[in-house]
DNA sequence: ATCCGGATCGCCT
DNA sequence: GGCGATCCGGATG
């Protein structure tokens, strides 16, 4: 399997359930100083916009949520617990500020680049089983937060075929408000998905 | 100025 | 399965 084109920013302007359920198979690659990698996304969660409790655009414009309301094909990377950094493509169906959350990825490119940023990880499979941990995997920091997905050393690319029979969907992970909607995707039997 | 909760992870039992 | 780490954004006074 190679690395395809640049995913268009008009994907990402469509509901962002659609979107979440599409990025499935794609590749999340980061080019940096130490090198290229990248890896095959398996579990996403959509955060659907301000009447979504669970959604950083529930609080309404601020500082923080202010790559949400800019346009659709951007990184909105944040930081959570003290210590770990989460990334998401900002959807903008309707105007709505959402975004798709990447939760987990099957390393691809730069595997050994992906070891030496995750000393702790045990095993290959805990690399990138987490949205901190792939974040951690792929050097990925508020510093492209805003970022096009476009033109930035940080793409999705088409990649992989994934069939609707091979997709599993679930209640949203970690979360207190709305936590019984049905807006996390993942693929069935990947053992790179953080959990279930 | 201060307080609190959080889209997590890794280590412990 | 439980808990501590560690800090930012937002809210309140």
């Amino acid at each position: 399997m190679k690395p395809g084109r640049i995913v268009p920013a008009s994907f990402y302007a469509r509901d962002t359930e659609l979107v979440a359920r599409e990025m499935l198979g794609m590749l999340l690659q980061y080019r940096t100083e130490r090198g290229t990698a990248s890896g095959m996304i398996v579990e996403t969660e959509a955060y659907v916009g301000e009447h979504d409790a669970a959604c950083h655009a529930a609080a309404g414009l601020t500082t923080r949520t202010a790559p949400l309301y800019e346009r659709a094909g951007i990184a909105y990377v944040y930081f959570i617990y003290g210590m770990y950094w989460c990334f998401n493509a900002v959807t903008r169906p309707s105007g709505q500020p959402s975004a798709a959350l990447v939760r987990a990825i099957e390393p691809v490119e730069g595997i050994d680049l992906m070891r030496r940023r995750r000393p702790h990880a045990r095993r290959d499979r805990d690399l990138t089983n987490g949205p901190g941990k792939l974040c951690m995997a792929l050097g990925i920091t508020g510093g492209v937060n805003g970022q096009s997905l476009q033109r930035g050393s940080l793409v999705i690319r088409d990649y992989a075929a994934i069939s609707d029979s091979a997709v599993a969907v679930t209640p949203r992970i970690g979360i207190r408000h709305a936590a019984d909607w049905p807006l996390r995707w993942l693929v069935r039997d990947n053992e790179f998905v953080s959990r279930g």
